[in-house]
DNA sequence: TGATAACATGAACATATAATCATATTTAAA
DNA sequence: TTTAAATATGATTATATGTTCATGTTATCA
């Protein structure tokens, strides 16, 4: 068990990055369209009126952290979530907050 | 049900605002030792080799979000979790990135 | 009341972050 | 092999954030 009080510096890392990435409001709308259904690029940037380079920024982000992933579909790039754990997390948050 | 697409303000604030706070190292180790046991700042201070401004103002920072509460005891205050279901989320994160 | 202990607060600074602009890359189609 | 469509990337800028320093506040005790 991992309970103890001091937390290692790479547990408290990942931890951090984890979180840093559900506390942005635009990642939060990419996340909550992604598990809807899986997106291209551009219909992210017109489902949330966002600018492309911003939608591939942020993409490139939650990817490095292993929280969506990508395939290829001629031109065209489709996200998905790829971390069931966290976007459970996410989910259940934001049903949560409205029950304020 | 609030499983729309597209997410409302209030919402988007609140949801991003509270992963906001545990998406730093220095909150998440104040939270995570709060879980093990109600401190006073003082406790804080030493438990985890902090500055006591810093800590102070991490703590007015999380109690603003009713993450944490407080009570007086002569010249010491005590802090302690208030949101259950934060803290639900923060440790079970917190296990979940010791099994990578 | 004066001194001290514990904590809070405001200002200032350095760093991190997100959006934007311009441009590069990749793929498919003409 | 041009051209166009879709996406990625780098640089820049404005803003947000976390820490530190100095000081203020509150409560206890001599």
């Amino acid at each position: 068990m991992a309970n103890n009080i001091d937390l290692d510096k790479e547990t408290l890392f990942i931890v951090s990055q984890t979180f840093k990435a559900l506390g942005d409001p635009t990642r939060i709308r990419i996340l909550h369209l992604l598990s809807v259904k899986e997106c291209s690029v551009g219909e992210i940037v017109e489902h949330l009126s966002l600018g492309q380079s911003t939608v591939s920024h942020q993409l490139r982000f939650l990817k490095n952290l292993r929280l969506v992933k990508s395939r290829r579909e001629g031109t065209s790039i489709y996200y998905s979530p790829e971390d069931e754990h966290i976007m459970e997390i996410l989910e259940k948050t934001i049903e949560h907050s409205n029950h304020d």
